[in-house]
DNA sequence: GGCGCCGAAATTGTATGCAATCCGTGCGAC
DNA sequence: GTCGCACGGATTGCATACAATTTCGGCGCC
């Protein structure tokens, strides 16, 4: 086999290339499905049975377990074994605070650095996002919720920092797990207009207004959460490891 | 055995509890190597070696070394190992261009949030580390760099944030592996009198004062460094895995 | 009936074994 | 002498086996 051969062939199984690295698989599979709440807060996360379900031994699976305990979304206790995240009402308002210190910066260098190919790339992402929003159904509720994510994360790739990029795959996928505990409509996750407010300002390279109207829109996805702390009790908090949100 | 003796227990061996974690133990052991510059950026960490030096098996060494992975203190390449990290150029850029964007806010949200109790302690820390300043020897340096790491993170966390508090670890721990490598005078890794005015800025709650004297103070450090492209031949960047930095 | 305790099953933590891959060395060809 | 190549040792990736811990059900006792 020659080298044009090899290229050949990854190409045309482009899609799953061959099963490279199968901990990194396995995580964005479990990550995927908590972000997109199928995998609902406190769910206990087997080693044994999700190694059946991917056709790994437990090793691997410890691996991307950890992965993912790193990034907040699933959290581990020692003897007990790893559960989606739960976070509380005081961790909520911090994954949004962390947003709020950290964005308006990334706006402003994005905007210095936005070149047309991606403002076309966000007008595209802005496309698919409002179409979702006009679908029914919960796969089209879970796409939105991708895509409204996604804008942020574009928002970050364009600003050019790898560092800070990672930050903010963490937080907005944080965030998903605190809107499918909090929100209260469930519904405007995101949406409305407020994003392509933003593209117009990051186009005409106004960094600062880019920075205010992100402000105003986590505002908006804040302010459709209900962060009251549900009694400090360590007991209530025992009783709703499960999907039991009391009424 | 009751409640008070354990406590008592506990207490006695404060220090070792018991051997907890011992992944977490090792994880933190060579977390210090690394940022103390014991461990040169490029080192290889052997799996079995680090094992039989803490007496554990390879597999807790790979959860230590995954989780320093995900700090980004050390690279892992597939079948080939770990490695202290090496960060370029262009990625210790973005360390400190992180730090610029995210400590103006935490000095904000700390301005508002210190106490007097968390002043002194700052000040004990600063005390602590002029000290330090002016002796000699290697150990001491170390010392001083990790007083230095410590005031930004108690800046950190009087900000009351948890999760920022965890993305300035890891950006002081990476700040320190970007000072070793490029650092001009290896001296004045922080120092002067900066420290001090942020705190008597922070003690008055003038956050936006403090806000100011961090991006001079984080100025003041790149300065030191000489971060140009030592030319981009991947070449280069092979014949200098290891400590060989040419004069 | 409720409470606590004990033992078995289930689950996680860790060590170890084996296969796959990489690295270095030595030999041979040019 | 230099380049290419093959083989052996070393090292990592992964699976599995075993030990430690937790969980759950049943039993006896109050």
């Amino acid at each position: 086999m020659n080298d044009a051969d090899m290229t050949l062939a990854e190409q045309t199984f482009a899609i799953p290339p061959v099963a490279e690295d199968r901990a990194a698989m396995i995580r964005d599979h479990l990550r995927d499905a908590i972000v997109d709440r199928r995998l609902a807060p406190g769910t206990k996360l087997n080693e044994a049975e999700v190694g059946t379900l991917f056709d790994v031994s437990r090793t691997v699976v410890r691996a991307a377990l950890q992965a993912l305990a790193f990034e907040g979304l699933v959290k581990t206790e020692r003897n007990r074994g790893a559960f989606v995240a739960n976070p509380t009402p005081e961790e909520a308002r911090q994954v949004f605070a962390s947003r709020r210190l950290i964005e308006p910066g990334l706006a402003l260098a994005a905007a210095q650095r936005i070149t047309s190919g991606e403002v076309a790339a966000f007008r595209e992402r802005l496309h698919h996002e409002s179409e979702l929003l006009h679908q029914r159904g919960p796969t089209a509720r879970r796409a939105e919720i991708h895509a409204s994510g996604d804008f942020h994360l574009l928002l970050a790739k364009v600003a050019g920092n790898a560092i800070m990029l990672r930050f903010m795959e963490e937080l907005v996928a944080r965030s998903s797990l605190v809107i499918a505990l909090y929100g209260r409509s469930g519904a405007s996750s995101c949406g409305h207009g407020d994003h392509g407010n933003i593209l117009a300002a990051l186009e005409q390279r106004d960094g600062e207004l880019a920075g205010r109207l992100l402000l105003v829109h986590i505002d908006h996805i804040e302010a459709d959460l209900d962060l009251r702390n549900t009694s400090n009790l360590p007991l209530r908090e025992a009783l709703v490891t499960e999907a039991h949100r009391l009424p």
